[in-house]
DNA sequence: CCGGGGAAACAGACCGACCGGTTTGTCGGT
DNA sequence: ACCGACAAACCGGTCGGTCTGTTTCCCCGG
C-alpha cells in the first residue's frame, strides 16, 4: 500500500512492532488484511465512529473473531492502521480520477471539480469521521497527522501536474490550494447535513475563481504581517 | 415552557422547545435538566461523540440514573435535547461576546476575529461533534439542522448589527458570509490537529479580505447562475 | 394557618446485551 | 512434527434501559 516500488517485503515503515522477523510475506494473509481494512473503511462509512466496533468489522469483512485480533492485537491498532490504509485508497482514488480527468478547456474548473468530489466522496467521510474523533484520541491524531500530510503532499503534486504548474511547493500555489482546500472541507461539512447541489456548484464556482484570483495576484497573504517560516 | 403561568403543574409533556435563559422564579427541580444538558455538552466537548455515555454524564451532572432516565427516557433523547440546548448556548456565547465586542476602528476584522473564536471554542467543538454523528443518525441529523438554521439565521442578524449592514437577508451579504463561514468550518477542522497559531491568524486575515471584497464587488456570486433559494 | 395526601423528582439496585480482549482449539501447508 | 492462519468459546466490564424505593414539593380540605 504505502510503499510506491521501494520495497516490496515491509508495507509500512511506521509499524515496526507488527512483526518481528518479518518472514515472506504469504498472499493469502495479506489480503485478509486488506479485507479487513477495507471492511473497517466501509463501517466507519455507513455506520460512523461511534458504531465501528470490532465486532461490526469481523462481520463486515467476513472473518472471525480471531483472525481479526491475530492480524490487530486491539482495537486501537485496526484504527490507526485504517487510517494509513485510508490514506493510500484516497491518494490511489485521486490520482485514478486524475489520470482520466478529460482534457477540458478550463483546467481549473475540472481541477477544482475533481477535488470537490473527493471531498464529497464516502472515503472523504470515513476520514472525518477519523479526524474528529482524533481530538479526543491523541494516538489516532498523531497517526493522522502523518498520514494527512503525507497524502497532501502527494495530492498536491498531483493538482500541480494537472495544472502545469512547475513548482508545487512555491508559496502561492500552496497558499491558494490551501484555501480552497479549507473552504472545501467546510463545505463538505455542510453538505452532510444539506444537499443543494444547486449550492455545491457554487461553491465550486466560487472556489475556482477564488484559486486563480489567489495564484494570479496573492493580494490576500500579502495583507498578513507576519511571513512564513 | 412556553406558558410560563399559564400551567405550573404540567412543565413540559413532550419538552418541544428547551427553555432559554431562564429568569429567576422558574421551576426549581426543572434546573436539574439544565445541568444535566450542560454535562452532556461538556462530556462531548471532553471525551467526544463515540465515548458520550449516559453514565458519564450523570456522572459529570452529578445526579443519580434514575434522575437522568426521569427526564430523558432515553440517550437519544437526551442527545437530540442536547441540540437545542447547545444552539441556545452558541446563541447566547456569540450575543455575549458581541456585546463587548472592542469598538475597533476595523469593525470587519474584529467580527471576524469573534467569528473564527466561536468556531475555535469549546462550544463548537461539541457541536462538530454532533455534526459529524449526524451523518449516520437521521433523527439527530434532523434536529441538528433545525436547531443549526435558527443559529444561523440569529448569528447572521448578530453580524449584521455589528456590521451596520441594513438588511441581514441581502444576498452579497449572504453569500460574504456563507463563503467566511464555510472557510472557517474547514479550518477550524483543520486547527483540531495541527496547532499554528500563526497560520489561524493568515486565515482570519484572508477571511476578512474575502468578506470584503465579497461584499464590495460581488465578482464571484456573480460568475454563478443561480441564487440561492 | 396547618398538615396530610399524592404526584412529581430523585436515588440506586438491577437486567440483558454487547463491548474489546484473552484463551483454547482446528486446519493446512511445509 | 511443527507453525502460522484462522475459528470460536469465553471473560470481565460497560453499555443503555427498567425497576422499585425514597424524598421533596405542592395542592387542598379543614
Amino acid at each position: 500500500m504505502t510503499g510506491p516500488p521501494t520495497s516490496p517485503t515491509t508495507p509500512a515503515p511506521t509499524a515496526p512492532a507488527t512483526e518481528p522477523t518479518a518472514p515472506a510475506t504469504q498472499p493469502r494473509a495479506l489480503r485478509t488484511r486488506a479485507r479487513i481494512l477495507d471492511a473497517t473503511i466501509s463501517c466507519l462509512i455507513d455506520d460512523g465512529y461511534h458504531a465501528t466496533s470490532t465486532a461490526r468489522v469481523q462481520d463486515a469483512a467476513g472473518v472471525s473473531r480471531g483472525a481479526l485480533m491475530h492480524h490487530f492485537p486491539s482495537k486501537q491498532a485496526l484504527l490507526l492502521e485504517a487510517v494509513a490504509h485510508l490514506a493510500a485508497r484516497r491518494g490511489q482514488w485521486l490520482t485514478a480520477r486524475a489520470a482520466e480527468l478529460s482534457p477540458t478547456a478550463d483546467r481549473t474548473a475540472a481541477v477544482m471539480g475533481l477535488l470537490w468530489s473527493t471531498m464529497t466522496g464516502p472515503l472523504f467521510a470515513a476520514a472525518t469521521e477519523l479526524w474528529v474523533a482524533a481530538r479526543t484520541d491523541d494516538e489516532l491524531r498523531e497517526a493522522l497527522v502523518t498520514s494527512e500530510r503525507r497524502l497532501g503532499e502527494g495530492a498536491r503534486q498531483v493538482i500541480a501536474d494537472l495544472l502545469g504548474v512547475p513548482d508545487p511547493s512555491a508559496p502561492d500555489f500552496r497558499t491558494a490550494l490551501d484555501l480552497v482546500l479549507q473552504l472545501f472541507r467546510g463545505a463538505s461539512l455542510t453538505a452532510l447535513l444539506r444537499d443543494d447541489a444547486r449550492w455545491e456548484r457554487h461553491v465550486v464556482a466560487t472556489a475556482t475563481a477564488l484559486f486563480t484570483d489567489t495564484m494570479t495576484a496573492d493580494a490576500w497573504s500579502a495583507t498578513d504581517e507576519e511571513e512564513p517560516a
